[in-house]
Formats: C-alpha cells, sequence, structure tokens
DNA sequence: TTTATTAGTATCGACTCGATACAATAAAAG
DNA sequence: CTTTTATTGTATCGAGTCGATACTAATAAA
C-alpha cells in the first residue's frame, strides 16, 4: 500500500487532466474552462442551462461565467434563448458546432485510451470509487450534487414512458430524466 | 451502477478540489499552481528540487514554472540555493514560513474531513483505485510516473540503514527514499 | 575549439478570476 | 398597489496564469 494521500492522487490526476484539456482546447481556440462549460451545458436539463448553473456546477462567480459564456456565443458554440417566462434568465443552448466539438474534444484521447489499458470491471470499479469520493466531498461541504434527473427525489415514473417533477410540477421526457439537474437530491 | 464517465467524475472532482485550493491559498495571497508547486517542493528529494523539477511535475513550461517560484521566492515559502556541481541548476528549499503554510492549508479542509465520513477501508480503496488511474494515464501518456524515491528500479536498500541509488551512485539517509523523485521509475 | 544541449530568466499578449458596480425583472412586504 | 428586497445577468478593473519567444550562462558533445 502506498502512502500517498487521496488528496495528492487527486490534485496529481488533476492537473494531468486540466494539461490535457488545455492541449485539447487549444485546436479551437478554447480554455478549458470554456471546454467545460460547454461539457456541462450538453448533458444538463433545461432547468439547468443558464449562466447560474453554470455559475453553480463549475464553483466560479457569476461575473466570470459571464465572461466564459460571451466567448462561447462568439465562437457560435452555444446561442442564448430569453425564457418565456421569466425575462430574467437565458437559456444556453449548445449549437452544432459545439457538440461536433465537444464530440473532438470530450473526453480527451489520453482519458479515451485507458480503456484499452485497463480491464471493464477494473475501470467500473474506479468509477464506482470517485462517485463516492464526489458525493462525500459534496455532502461534507453541503454542496448540490448535480446528479441526473430519475436519481432525484422529485422524479416520479407514472407509467413506463410518463416522468414527472415533483418540484416543478411538469411532465418530463424520456431522454430528459437522463440529463443533469441542478435542483437534483438525492432520496 | 451510474453512467457517468471515470473522465467526467475526474472533472468534477477537479473543479472541486481547485476552488478549495483557491480558496485556501487566498488566505495566504497564494494561487492554486503556486501552492501545488509549494507541495510538491516539501516533499521531493534533492535531486528533484529544482524548477526543472516543479516545471515536469506540474506539466507547464519553464517559463510559467520561473514566474510562480519567483512569486514563492518574494513571499518567503522558498529560498534558492546554487547547486554546488552544476551552476545552471538552482535548489529549491522550503522555508520554515512555508512549511508552517502548507501544513495549514494541505489538505485542504473539505478533504481532511473525509476520513470523517468515510470508513478507513473504504478511504485506502479509494487511493489504491486513484493510484491505479494515475499509473494508467501515465502510461498511455508515456509520462514519468513520479513515485517515491524507495519504490524505483533504481533504488538498492544494502542494509537495515543504508540505501543507495545506483542511478546517481550515491548513498541515501532513511528519511530522502520516501520522497518524491523526478528519476522514477518502475522496476 | 566549436557546436549543440540544458537550466533558467525576462517579456509580451491573450485569458482567468474575484471584486465591484450596475441594470432589469420578479417576488415579498407594507 | 406601491415600495422594498432578492434574483439573474452583464460590464469593467486589476492581479495573476500561461504559452510563446527570445535571451543568458553553463555543460556536454563533436
Amino acid at each position: 500500500m502506498e502512502n500517498i494521500t487521496v488528496f495528492t492522487l487527486l490534485e496529481r490526476l488533476s492537473n494531468l487532466l486540466r494539461n490535457e484539456m488545455r492541449k485539447e482546447g487549444s485546436v479551437y481556440g478554447l480554455q478549458p474552462i470554456q471546454l467545460e462549460a460547454l461539457h456541462y451545458l450538453s448533458s444538463c436539463n433545461r432547468y439547468s442551462n443558464t449562466p447560474k448553473g453554470v455559475t453553480e456546477y463549475l464553483g466560479q462567480t457569476k461575473g466570470t461565467v459571464s465572461q466564459s459564456l460571451k466567448i462561447l456565443e462568439q465562437k457560435g458554440f452555444i446561442i442564448k434563448v430569453a425564457d418565456l417566462d421569466d425575462k430574467r434568465i437565458t437559456h444556453l443552448h449548445v449549437t452544432k458546432g459545439g457538440e461536433k466539438i465537444l464530440a473532438d474534444v470530450i473526453p480527451p484521447k489520453v482519458f479515451s485510451q485507458i480503456s484499452k489499458v485497463l480491464a471493464k470491471e477494473k475501470e467500473d470499479d474506479i468509477a464506482l470509487n470517485l462517485s463516492t469520493l464526489l458525493r462525500s466531498l459534496q455532502n461534507v461541504n453541503k454542496m448540490k450534487s448535480f446528479g441526473v434527473c430519475n436519481s432525484c427525489k422529485h422524479f416520479v415514473k407514472n407509467t413506463k414512458e410518463s416522468f414527472f417533477c415533483n418540484l416543478t410540477k411538469e411532465e418530463l421526457s424520456r431522454d430528459e430524466t437522463l440529463l443533469i439537474c441542478i435542483e437534483h437530491e438525492l432520496p
């Protein structure tokens, strides 16, 4: 057993990841944080694809996020759509161009090759452990969980094809139930 | 089993870590990257405590690292010592002040509290998995391993208290064998 | 001795990020 | 129904990151 702490290991993995993101993103003139924002927007639901959502997910100030989103918009990777009910809210949609870049860049090549080196069970085991670690940190920190819709305590499955959110009191499509939600809470 | 990839989980943990480092470091006017450099310097051996070592460990360009080190020196957290044999080389030593800050900041509070939430075995399990992941990524990337001296293929244990490096052909103290080495290679 | 290579610094421009200030809208309080 | 407060988002500033480039000094190789 190596006597390296979970923290130190995570610190090193974190650097590796960030450097790789920088390398991949630079091809398209995107910074790591911009790629992460784009990645989030491509996998969150209609309650979460706002500047506020990105802000809370990335843990930065709204001013900072506003700038990053401005650049993503200028480059044509997202478009802003005003909310119909609340005029303060802007929804951010990833464009075809944005999706294309994400498909090329996420996950970075170094990470996608891991599957070839590690056994499937081992990879699942790692994912499970990382998941446990993340949940623990979120609990200690009293942070939002940002889980997928169908694992939320507000999620209701009426029939095989009818889904409902008890918080927003709205119907949900099948695809939507697989997306990240800003209001997610574990049962 | 959640269908979130290892990459995505690591991305989120990485953000959490970085934000926490920023928060902790800001108390002392230090940026995340500066804390990481200081952390590395406090746990590496005499072959590795150079600007070059920090550069390779953090995966950045030497110009960038040179700037960060300049700030750490100005703040009195490290001192520069010229190498006796090779006049191009500078060794970086963490000062008492630097050690003090590290003890306060590393690991960030959020991470040290994890031990209270998770069982010891679970934490060890996570560390083992992270370690496997890191080694795999380093292999695929053909990166340096930056392991501790006594797990290196150049390490020789003569007697119970006599240690030797077959690469540098030098004697090693007991304490040194527990430090990170830039020349580390797995057997 | 000449020519690479290595270790490190200095400077520049594009970008991040927190802080602050601000505008617009919505919700709550009176 | 008006006033106050909270929420959502943008704009601007300064300190700092980071890669690129150019540079110096010292060592190693030809």
